[in-house]
DNA sequence: TTAACCAGGTCAATCGTTTGCACTTTTTTT
DNA sequence: AAAAAAAGTGCAAACGATTGACCTGGTTAA
């Protein structure tokens, strides 16, 4: 079985060459002869060596390695977000160290620090549900690790940041409804202590704003994300005198849950009211009654930026020495709607 | 910002003791004295040390990282199964590198190689769709990285692997439909040339023989996953002069779109036909018409016994020495019928 | 008294690779 | 033909931690 791996070392006693030497007609250096070159070449392709990576990269202080860490990988999201930033990384030729958080900040520390440990280049984070501080991460401060945010975002300038405007695509969503001619929108909202929660309604409310109608507060319901309380929120919108012709749910779980409980009442998904989500589940086109519009965050695309970014920030290190002036990024996508 | 990280060297100076005397302290060699212990551990607490893994794990040769491939992330079996890894990963301080093959042999290979450049103690991987070779994987023989195969496992028996049975599973859930009266039970099969769709077709079969009926090809259709192809096999078996009272399909997604054309084909979901299905996605409690019953595989589950695997494997190694008969481990999980 | 023993350390090699510097040969320039 | 430049290599240190072998000074047993 296991033969041992072959090493520099291995292929300059065969040669009769230095290691430094081998190791130099390895990376092209022009010091060194054609003659030399070809010959450790082809021996070192003979001998399927490959460099080791854990040697390089601890003489190097580099790993090639991106730590990435995210609330829960099972939501579609994350996980869309995640390949987009695999593929970037591979491009680049860095691979992935994978951690969840389970919305817990206790478990995002746990995480963080085996990254610490494992002395990532960089972490990609995407914050623990209702936490928008970031001070457990100044460890990596430390190490000289940059962060990248994504999507679940600190509130501070002073980082580096991908997320999608929902403000923007929640003002779309609504003018496309009333082109449709739906006059009474409702909103499904979460949490209010989440910031998406907020940034959904501030979209909301400038969206009904915009065409000169006053707010009703009426129309705005909340749910905690069980099936029970999407289920309250839709009856009691249900139970208004003018009940909503419109009605936009916080995502596509509650939507789900929205419909289910509409169905049960007799309501004609999509003729009687329409229902609209924020994309973030892809089983959307599998199911009987998906949402006529979604605001879609582009997950992907974000993941793929926020790679990119990090990939930029590595690059722009100056190696080990001391950075003057971090110049902090910030990108913020635009959501934009899709039509099912 | 970063002041340079601390290493042992650091604090063997400031202590003006050697490092080697630090490194046993830290590790609490017995030849160190408890009074030397405690100064080297309260400095090293003080300048807030933490072993470079890098280089431990460069010298001893472990990285404490395992890589873990699969087709798909956003596939839930799969994020469930990872969470899986993780969780035990975790527990046991080793971390995650992770790679997608997005089904193509190449892309697997090709995070193979990272992997294994990595020098990643361990592998466990999900073989790519319609795959059950593992040849492109014997480069980690070479570097003597145990594999631990993982649900989409080869069907050779000199490898590691955890997989659940779906033969048991489907007869299981074949009489349970026979117990709620249903004697025209279909079933949506994969292409023929997946083992999954093998898998169930056998214990499709086996499941009927057992209620001594004999089995109607009639009543097997075939979906390529796409809409149209489901569509198509729904439309059929409907169609039959004595249609089915019962349909089992390849799995959710062709669930929801089974569902989907029954419905607009006047079919009361569950009532006329009772829809059947293997659990592989969470949504189903959110969307109106689960199926009643499914064969659920448990993939967090899994993950974790083939984590413990891998766990087990890495501590028998004898570290360097070559292994004379190394034993291969078989896990089969059950797979058990949930009802919604 | 002297060898034997022990506690508590230190030294130095090692892992695989990179890299600055020094050292030979050539080749070129004067 | 001598000096200078260029080309091609080798030496050795370094990265951070571990570990077997080797000191040192004191106590104990013979």
């Amino acid at each position: 079985m296991s033969v041992s791996i072959p090493t520099i070392k291995e292929i300059a006693k065969r040669l009769n060459v230095s290691v430094s030497t081998v190791s130099r007609a390895l990376s092209n250096h022009p010091r060194i002869s054609e003659k030399t070159k070809e010959a450790v070449k082809e021996l070192a392709k003979a001998l399927h060596y490959e460099p080791n990576s854990k040697a390089i990269f601890f003489k190097q202080k580099k790993s090639h390695v991106i730590g990435v860490i995210v609330p829960l990988i099972y939501e579609d999201f994350f996980s869309k977000g995640i390949s987009g930033i695999e593929a970037i990384a591979m491009d680049n030729g860095y691979t992935i160290l994978f951690g969840q958080s389970y919305d817990s900040i206790e478990k995002e520390k746990q995480v963080v620090d085996a990254m610490k440990s494992q002395r990532v280049d960089g972490v990609i984070i995407s914050l623990s549900k209702e936490t928008n501080k970031n001070d457990h991460l100044k460890v990596l401060d430390a190490y000289n690790i940059p962060i990248v945010y994504f999507d679940r975002v600190p509130s501070a300038a002073n980082v580096n940041k991908v997320y999608s405007n929902l403000f923007d695509g929640t003002v779309q969503m609504i003018e496309w409804l009333f082109k449709q001619g739906r006059k009474r929108i409702a909103f499904i909202n979460g949490p209010a202590a989440l910031i998406a929660s907020k940034e959904r309604l501030d979209g909301y409310i400038e969206g009904i704003s915009r065409r000169k109608l006053k707010v009703d507060m009426q129309m705005v319901e909340q749910t905690d994300f069980s099936e029970n309380g999407t289920h309250r929120a839709i009856a009691r919108l249900l139970s208004l005198k003018k009940p909503p012709d419109a009605i936009i749910s916080f995502n596509d779980y509650v939507h789900m849950d929205a419909v289910k409980c509409a169905l049960s009442k007799g309501i004609k998904i999509n003729e009687d009211i329409l229902f609209a989500s924020y994309a973030n589940i892809s089983v959307n086109k599998h199911t009987a009654y998906p949402p006529v519009v979604s605001v879609d965050q582009f997950p992907y695309k974000q993941g793929e930026a926020a790679m990119k970014m990090m990939m930029d920030i590595l690059s722009h290190k100056t190696d080990g020495v001391e950075q003057p002036d971090p110049d902090f990024q910030n990108c913020e996508l635009e959501a934009l709607l899709v039509f099912n």
